[in-house]
DNA sequence: GATGTTGACTGAACCGGTTGAGTACGCACA
DNA sequence: TGTGCGTACTCAACCGGTTCAGTCAACATC
């Protein structure tokens, strides 16, 4: 099957292939009687413009990418990408941007991913996501000058823009939560310790504990169930044994509910449970997880909106999302 | 910063554009000096070849495409297709393609989608996924010429290839096993009826069911832990209670489990539970669930090959992966 | 020494859009 | 009647690769 071109529609419009491009562009050149004819052929033979052809004369791709940097289990049994990826694509395609996906092995590879991105000229911008402290990503990004949004920050960003949310705040309101509940000794199961928003968070977990005069433990994961496990473990097998544990994502929150109840513990009487990210998953488990949630596919919505706006040269800034905020399930009790 | 381009290799190099074109692509036509001479220019400047160009002249997109029809929520919560992804991709990155991802509303959108990608010409071919019984997709796919893989079947793909597991086999060796433990009474949460797998297992379930001599009762769901919870809490209500649950996905699965608990039902003593995919949530309950596994990101990786064969014009068909295979943990056991 | 033959390479067309320069025409105005 | 101007176009170059038809020199063959 033969894909009709500009020159088809121009043949049967009997005008030049110049004022077909003028016609479909909208832009000036053609009388409104013409460009409703082209249109009407365009519609009627179902054209689509090649993109090839758009991005070699247009010099715009009408394509972003997004490089994942995780190991394909962790990928898939965390909600949150999948989340942020609809939320990003449903404002792409509105205005027909492609999202072009690549899953890679480590921050070197990702580096090398958006070399070759930009050589091929394949995406217009990107995002980044799981900033890490003095990122080596952003350097390389500037220097290309390839338009790109942080998921994440806000800080060490650069000249970046970013879309940020104030975890810190979020914390403050959890934490005040679980002391007004009567909870004095609070644990905390971090994410990967080398990500900027696991900095941001056992900054924030130490300063407001202290403010709040309750004692403060921190150990850090890795985001996947085993390590929440193992951590939880070491948790409920010390002495001075917490009442409440906040963990950095829902997953090691399943993990340490398990492991409370493989322990005897019930939950909440004995221990009470807080999950970073509330995704389904939360209301899947008895019993249900309280959980930090905000809407990530919204969050996604407007790390692509600032992305858009960056490709058309805008000059932006950071953006800060709604705080998460505390959902209360059957997770969090008074400790006995 | 500018981008090199063979015009720019052509010059330092001393030779024509043809010339460098035909060394770069391993093409005769150029001495084995020159070519060396060429490839080290090449390196040296950080030469990648502008994707645009090369899909305009050489009319292949050197891109696939994968839409998803899904909601968000369930999207993200199915580590299913994130495994699925991040096969796919290793495949794909090793012979440098691109994957296009987008997500849809339902199945004409998926449709619309397909038609622009072909008009477009932004990718060489595309992954179906969650096939149903007389797809409307597969038509179109079919007189478009566009190369494609269904990620399921076997059966109802046309003169599509497709990749596919013998998920009857897997439920004969799952219903036998729990039969072997005593199990007369067992009941399936499936997943959305209009899928071709669900069909698939439906039938299975009752074809083994009948042959082993014990009771079935398949309730439809549609994947989500909320149905998946709904589903458990009318079986677990009926006079003739189920001694052992099968559910179409992990997800629906970890519901269930939740359903027995805050029932009051012990899990596996009064209920056993089997999983369907076995992705890491499995292990993160308590117990652990018993559940029907296979390789995902391998299942993406054959998908992948297939469809890279297909659009190099070989002729292919159906392939069939590993049968799912049954790793029993925490959740079954002998009914009381 | 004339005649292929082969290998190494050049030049130009081509893919399908976009865009700036050029042109033809109608109309207003001095 | 000539000039100026805006509108509605056409024409051709251009983006950066790929590819086909030649060209030209070196070498083998009779």
């Amino acid at each position: 099957m033969k894909r009709p071109t500009i020159a088809d529609i121009a043949r049967r419009a009997g005008v030049s292939k110049g004022a077909v491009s003028y016609a479909l562009n909208g832009q000036p050149g053609v009388s409104e009687a013409t460009r409703q004819r082209i249109l009407a052929i365009a519609q009627e033979i179902g054209f689509n413009p090649n993109s090839a052809a758009r991005a070699l004369s247009g010099s715009t791709a009408n394509a972003v990418g997004l490089a994942l940097c995780r190991p394909a289990r962790i990928l898939g049994i965390e909600p949150f990408f999948m989340e942020l990826i609809s939320g990003v694509e449903a404002e792409l395609s509105a205005r027909s941007y492609a999202l072009t996906l690549q899953v890679v092995a480590d921050p070197e590879a990702e580096i090398a991913v958006y070399k070759r991105w930009w050589g091929e000229r394949r995406v217009d911008g990107v995002f980044v996501c799981d900033l890490r402290i003095d990122d080596s990503r952003v350097p390389v990004l500037e220097e290309l000058q390839l338009p790109a949004v942080v998921i994440g920050g806000p800080g060490h960003t650069g000249e970046l823009a970013c879309v940020w949310a104030d975890d810190a705040a979020a914390l403050g309101e959890t934490l005040e939560y679980l002391v007004a509940l009567g909870h004095r000794r609070i644990a905390r199961v971090g994410g990967l310790p080398e990500l900027l928003h696991t900095e941001i968070r056992s900054r924030a977990f130490a300063d407001v504990c202290q403010r709040l005069g309750v004692e403060a433990i921190t150990v850090p994961s890795d985001y996947t169930g085993e390590e929440g496990a193992r951590a939880t473990r070491r948790l409920l097998s010390s002495a001075q044994r917490p009442t409440a544990v906040l963990y950095d994502n829902d997953v090691m929150a399943i993990a340490g509910l398990a492991v409370a109840q493989e322990m005897g513990l019930a939950v909440p009487g004995d221990l009470s449970i807080v999950a970073w990210d509330d995704s389904a998953l939360c209301q899947l488990t008895h019993p249900p997880l309280t959980a930090l949630g905000r809407d990530i596919p919204a969050y996604g919505g407007h790390a692509a909106r600032q992305l858009l706006a960056a490709i058309e040269g805008k000059k932006i800034g950071a953006y800060q999302h709604e705080t998460a905020h505390l959902t209360p399930r059957g997770s969090t009790a008074p400790p006995r």
